[in-house]
DNA sequence: CTGAAAGCGCTTACAG
DNA sequence: CTGAAAGCGCTTACAG
């Protein structure tokens, strides 16, 4: 006993209530199979004794755990790593994941070999996890393709992973991307240039796509010196944006990928004594709090954090009471410009 | 059976290792007491077939879960509410717990009932917790009182609490916040005013205190016009700003004590056509990432923030491994200021 | 509808 | 140093 609360066991409950452990089971898994008479007095007995089922117990017996994993790597190869909107997702699947009944856990993986090949899992077969989440972190991880092919259920946000159970769920970054140039063009813009994200990333490759895809339905010509790769952080969108604006035909507008960058490409063109969106219009991506909050309020693409969590959840939860060895498809979800003082 | 994977019980292993489960079991947890060679020869065979003790099994022998649960309440009564930097202190935790063996379980009590009252003592007590670390949100939870006076080892973010086991890691805020103002008054500001957060929660009120005391301490005196109460959001520092702006004698500086309200203000003195730091020159408190983003830059009041992770987490190993029921001191993280544009 | 019993995978006195 | 056995708190066929 590691503290002084009185634990009640599921024997206690039966003695109390005068009836077998199993029927006490029954009422709390099965009580549709008890009668209502003896079901209610034992509620009422196990409410007057604060009775809680043990769930180590119950995860030995039934090998489901009701936790799902969440795999954030935290410090591997990459210290200083920040999701843009890790809050929003980490609220959106704790509230979607506790209405369906499960918990959360962090797994801490950190102190990790490369050569390490199933941490994730072996911690899943260590804690009976039902499931797992994982965010990307924009690097490649075998450990992940590893227990994405051993069919433990498992959604993975912004990153493609296959396996039996296994989907992803991304924000529309093709259309988000192509949106953002359609707005610049509509106001005016001609020269469009973008600022990337690591196109090594998925959402950083995908925009850039939806970049292209926009020019060419604009019948805009594509011209290389008008991409920049960034970094997804300030300082990637502020070197950017000097490289821009050094071009002898500067751009007239700007979709950088990130808000991050966004903000840091604000800063460069206000430096050059230019502005904003009068000379240079500036679209961002994510929606991020920092960009309503820098005047004059970075317009961008907003992605559907909430939706994240949400979404992930419910796959998580439909591959996990499914007995089928098969995974719902890809959620992308929906993103909206939001207008603000940059274009 | 929930995947694929083949799981290795301790029996199995014990079987191909020759030997009983109780060897098998003292290997993993005992190794001193078993013979170097059997010891040796039960770690090759289970590198081989790659064994992995069931937790929960182990949790139930043991009533030690490795687990502490994180509570951190994120839409009762205050659907809008942000930690300023809740990331880092995730992974400040995550990182310090994982060092020691814990892992985070995120509790999702989402969905309960304000008469509640031992939420939290339930969920320790079903999933064997060793411990809690609870993020305070400013609301007074009586369940978290509650679970403080059970004497489950608790730690505290920013919040006071009693009990046998409990203690809590802050910073310094009045230390902070004096700094702050003996800055203010070193670079020549002589009416110096602050906005606080709610002087209901803990930072609020001893942020409040620190001004009033090094105000004392510079023999400058205290009026009651050059405070104003605020929100901790930028809103608050907005509207907070502007009443100062309408004093007849308005302050030369400004303790606002939230980066995210000294965004706020700094917005409203410059739509006000008054110049930073020389109309008004401003500090803040917190130094989240905004404070260096927005330009000049916010001066401010830098807390510890992965301190708060690894404080919380040492002392709850401390009494988690104490047989006494007694904690550890209150934690008291000391502040640095960060010179920036705004004063 | 209910109970007795076996089993989930571990740990830990108790003997030897 | 090692093994046989009981026990941790549940669930779930199997009988009745």
């Amino acid at each position: 006993m590691r503290y002084r609360v009185a634990v009640t066991t599921i024997r206690d409950l039966a003695r109390l209530a005068d009836v077998s452990v199993a029927t006490v089971s029954r009422v709390f898994n099965n009580p549709e199979v008890v009668s209502q008479e003896t079901r209610e007095h034992v509620l009422r007995v196990a409410a007057r004794v604060g009775y809680q089922p043990n769930e180590s117990a119950r995860t030995l017996a039934t090998k489901k755990s009701y936790m799902i994993g969440l795999i954030w790597d935290t410090d591997h190869r990459r210290p200083g790593w920040r999701h843009p909107f890790l809050q929003e997702i980490l609220i959106g699947l704790k509230t979607a994941l506790s209405e369906r009944g499960y918990h959360l856990l962090l797994l801490a993986t950190s102190e990790r070999e490369d050569s390490d090949k199933d941490v994730y899992l072996r911690a899943v077969k260590r804690h009976n996890l039902d499931g797992v989440v994982f965010i990307d972190n924009g690097t490649r991880d075998p450990a992940l393709d590893v227990l994405a092919a051993s069919g433990v259920p498992c959604v993975s946000l912004d990153r493609p992973v296959s396996g039996p159970r296994t989907t992803y769920v991304t924000s529309d970054n093709v259309g988000g991307a192509r949106s953002a140039v359609a707005r610049l063009h509509a106001r005016g813009c001609r020269t469009i240039a973008t600022i990337t994200g690591p196109v090594r990333t998925r959402p950083g490759a995908e925009r850039l796509d939806g970049y292209r895809a926009e020019l060419a339905a604009l019948d805009l010509p594509y011209r290389p010196e008008l991409v920049v790769e960034g970094d997804f952080y300030l300082a990637g969108g502020y070197a950017g944006m000097r490289r821009l604006l050094d071009l002898p035909h500067r751009p007239d507008g700007v979709f950088v990928a990130g808000d991050e960058m966004a903000v840091g490409a604000l800063r460069a063109i206000t430096e050059a004594g230019l502005a904003v969106p009068e000379d240079v219009a500036l679209i961002g991506f994510d929606d991020i709090e920092l960009a309503a909050l820098v005047p004059p309020g970075i317009t961008t693409i907003a992605q559907d954090k909430a939706g994240f969590g949400t979404a992930a959840a419910t796959a998580l939860v439909e591959m996990i009471d499914s007995a089928e060895d098969e995974a719902p498809p890809p959620t992308v979800l929906p993103t909206t410009v939001v207008l603000r003082g940059t274009a």
